[in-house]
DNA sequence: GGAAGTACTTTACATATGATAAATAATCAA
DNA sequence: TTGATTATTTATCATATGTAAAGTACTTCC
């Protein structure tokens, strides 16, 4: 558990009550390449923390695959729609990597809130923070050509193109993998 | 202040003292049509609350004034990639009627939280359903047509094509005014 | 009420991206 | 390893949206 509780330590520092209460609360998870955390349907219940591996959130439109994100070691992944909300998810989540997440339960969670209001606002920073880049993708998504969008990529996140099948980069860039293709090409 | 604690009570109940905690940091301000509420440029220290009017976050790519998001009466409007970052903001407010707000300091409304989880609690309830608000955008900005997207817009917001005029709405809908107007044409 | 500025539409042309299909390359399972 | 599946690239053609420029219609303000 001790990286999830560094990885809060950049939100906000918890006492040691605060540590165990989620402790208790979380379990670790150890799961296969190309693998589903969590089926498309049901109402999410569950804030991921990856020790280690590459996940993804997708949804179809259409039957065509859609990654909305990715996430890396030492992040968290969540259903955020779902979880804010508790309507039923569009969205899975799948595990790119073998890989071993703590998986954290929702709705004790949002119990613990109230006994600990250090939580609560640690959650509300980690969200708030998320909430920022979501801003930011927007106006990235919208005012950049897909070559623009797919060299902003690159540059901050080269893991992506690395760990990532491209056919998933091209949906979570907004296009297709053709198009994500000949961008490549030019060189 | 009244409209403002009833669109609260949507999310979180305050106790008077809650209520009376905000009223004190917060003022009614009157402004005119067309003008900006704070300059591009500083760190966005203020909520603001529409009480009568409309207003929208704006800013300049390349020099093109590109609209991010518009918000109507009993609404908050903030710049919150600022406000939750203590960057300074490249976006601007601004009203596009003669509107009547409340203007809510945040420096001073954050130092609530500690006195008042119930305060802490409130704005986190307003900001998550914000980010779930951002989250389905993208999708919509990503994987619909520009008319979709229009029609979209006139069936969930149609005041919002009657009180703003359409170039916000293009820059808003991720097109040129000129490609709004042609889908606008086709009937 | 008229002039000046804004807002909106229309046209013509350019271009980025999509759709489809086929070819090649990489990965995986027996 | 071999064959089968999956991932990626390449080519062709279609189309939505952008750019530029000009025209029309509204507002605003003296």
């Amino acid at each position: 558990m001790e990286s999830l509780f560094n990885f809060f330590n950049k939100y906000n520092t918890l006492s040691k009550e605060g540590e165990k209460a989620i402790a208790e609360i979380s379990k670790i998870v150890e799961i296969k390449k190309n693998t589903d955390l969590q089926p498309i349907g049901h109402t999410c219940k569950t804030i991921y923390f990856i020790k280690k591996g590459v996940a993804r959130i997708y949804y179809f439109k259409d039957d065509i695959d859609i990654t909305e994100s990715f996430a890396f070691e030492n992040n968290i992944i969540a259903r955020v729609e779902s979880l804010f909300t508790g309507k039923t998810s569009r969205k899975a989540i799948q595990v790119l990597e073998d890989s071993e997440l703590i998986a954290i339960n929702s709705t004790q969670l949002f119990k613990l809130y109230d006994k600990f209001p250090e939580i609560e606002r640690l959650f509300r920073l980690i969200f708030e923070a998320a909430y920022v880049g979501t801003i930011d993708r927007i106006e990235g998504i919208q005012f950049h050509t897909a070559e623009e969008r797919y060299k902003a990529l690159i540059k901050e996140a080269p893991d992506v193109l690395k760990r990532v099948p491209l056919k998933f980069v091209a949906s979570y860039l907004g296009i297709t993998q053709v198009s994500l293709s000949r961008i490549r090409g030019i060189r």
